[in-house]
DNA sequence: AACCGAATCAACCGCCACGAT
DNA sequence: CATCGTGGCGGTTGATTCGGT
């Protein structure tokens, strides 16, 4: 016996939403706040929505002060400082950036930064790639509210000369996306963010 | 002008955390 | 303490748009 849906997936429109749709769910919040429950606010709503879709919808586009379009330099600085501190925890990231919301940071970082970083990577993750992050209040992230600690398993990046001699790590980009925040102090993610160049290259020292 | 692959981004899915009971 | 319902999150999908040929 599987979970109980949150809705009647048979009776539920999905998609893009139309201008009316936006209109009524804006027009209900204005009047009566989302009452603190997603899940009958369609029903109340007039809409043929599943909870989460509104809820979805309202947080990415229709509240107040939603900013859309060019991240800014800065914007660019403070996200990636972040996902070298924490990794890929959008809804932080989003709480350091006013106006942005993790989908557009999570979309912008999958389709801009991570190619102006890192370039294009061909790579796979190799085999021995191994992932596991538990979320327990251990390490904390000056600035941010909350507190994580991260374990991980990763194959060790290899070590390459680099053209002045001298040696390097060369990852993988998925390899290098864990290895951030895992394995990392914080000081080692502040010169990683600071030698972009290389990372763009697959290769950064410590 | 037509086609096709790449890029973009809105929206959905499924899992997990947490509060209420 | 156990169970349930809901909110919230991150990963992924798929439709649309863009750009090159």
């Amino acid at each position: 016996m599987g979970r109980a849906p949150c809705c009647d997936k048979g009776n539920v429109k999905k998609g893009p939403w139309s201008p009316e749709e936006d209109a009524k769910l804006k027009h209900f919040i204005d009047q009566h706040g989302t009452g603190g429950n997603w899940i009958s606010l369609p029903h109340k709503a007039g809409l043929r929505r599943c909870g989460k879709s509104c809820r979805l919808r309202w947080l990415n586009y229709l509240r107040p002060n939603i900013k859309h379009g060019q991240f800014s330099d800065d914007e660019d600085r403070i996200i990636c400082t972040l996902f070298a501190s924490i990794g890929s925890r959008w809804s932080i990231i989003a709480a350091n950036l006013p106006g942005r919301t993790d989908n557009d940071i999570k979309n912008y970082w999958n389709t801009k930064l991570k190619k102006k970083l890192f370039g294009i990577l061909p790579q796979r993750p190799p085999s021995t790639f191994v992932h596991n992050i538990n979320q327990t209040p251990a390490k904390s992230f000056p600035g941010l509210g909350t507190s994580y600690s991260t374990t991980s398993s990763l194959t060790a990046p290899s070590v390459v000369q680099s053209s002045d001699g001298s040696s390097c790590n060369q990852f993988s980009q998925s390899n290098m996306d864990s290895y951030f925040y895992n394995e990392l102090g914080d000081d080692e993610n502040q010169k990683l963010i600071a030698s972009s160049g290389d990372i763009a290259n697959g290769l950064f020292h410590f």
